[in-house]
DNA sequence: TTAATACATGAACAATCGTTCATATGTTCA
DNA sequence: TGAACATATGAACGATTGTTCATGTATTAA
């Protein structure tokens, strides 16, 4: 099994034991993909810009648009990968749809990523 | 200046007021976007594993080519992203240079992440 | 029922991204 | 000095992604 990494990565492992110690403390692989799949959805300006958006106030598809300056398409098409990934819940009201933060998980995690990039 | 967001969102203004309060609440536009920037990096598996692999141990470029069953090539240019985003740093000790975490927002971010994940 | 409007969605395109391959750099050791 | 090895990097490729455009659905109001 071992030999199997050594092949594909070209060179001899000079650490065994550590490698070994931290494959122990590895989560499963499912948990590290979605985790990688959730922070996708926060790298991307625009969706940023709806979060952010939203953690101020509910609004509808609309109204985010006007406030961002882009089209109700490209709006609808994030939102849709929001609410796939949970973070956005909504509510019906007639023909208006408003948007709000699933939870205050995002409100949490903006946080952190703003403190890194101010240093 | 309003009527270039109607046109070029095309739709009428539902709720205007809700906008302009929005629209005060707002960050300036290069911190949303140095912070999709941070979070685009951890949006790939292979860097959240690279990532949670140094919370366990400082490694060489090897050992983490090792322990993910990578080539060499694949996990440096990921090192060089992660170097960029100032989320690694390293030190030197002959041919061998030790990546680790360069600091404790990258757990943090991790924490709450997971959180979400696991509802 | 019909017109107007808020929102959703599929196809298509350009742009970005992750990996591979080949090769270069820099350090150690004989 | 030269061989061995750890790491870095540029070019190229396929895959993924964000937006636009055109169109579809659902609701309201006349």
């Amino acid at each position: 099994m071992l030999y199997n990494e050594i092949e594909s990565c070209n060179c001899s492992i000079i650490h065994e034991d550590i490698i070994e110690k931290v494959r122990e403390s590895m989560p499963p692989e499912e948990s590290l993909y979605d985790l990688a799949e959730l922070f996708k959805v926060f790298g991307d300006s625009t969706r940023i810009r709806i979060l952010h958006a939203l953690s101020a106030s509910e609004m509808c598809v609309c109204d985010i648009a006007a406030l961002l300056g882009m089209t109700q398409s490209a709006i609808s098409h994030q939102l849709r990968v929001l609410k796939h990934a949970r973070l956005v819940k909504y509510r019906k009201e007639g023909k208006v749809i408003y948007y709000s933060l699933a939870d205050d998980h995002v409100n949490q995690i903006f946080a952190q990523g703003l403190e890194h990039v101010n240093e």
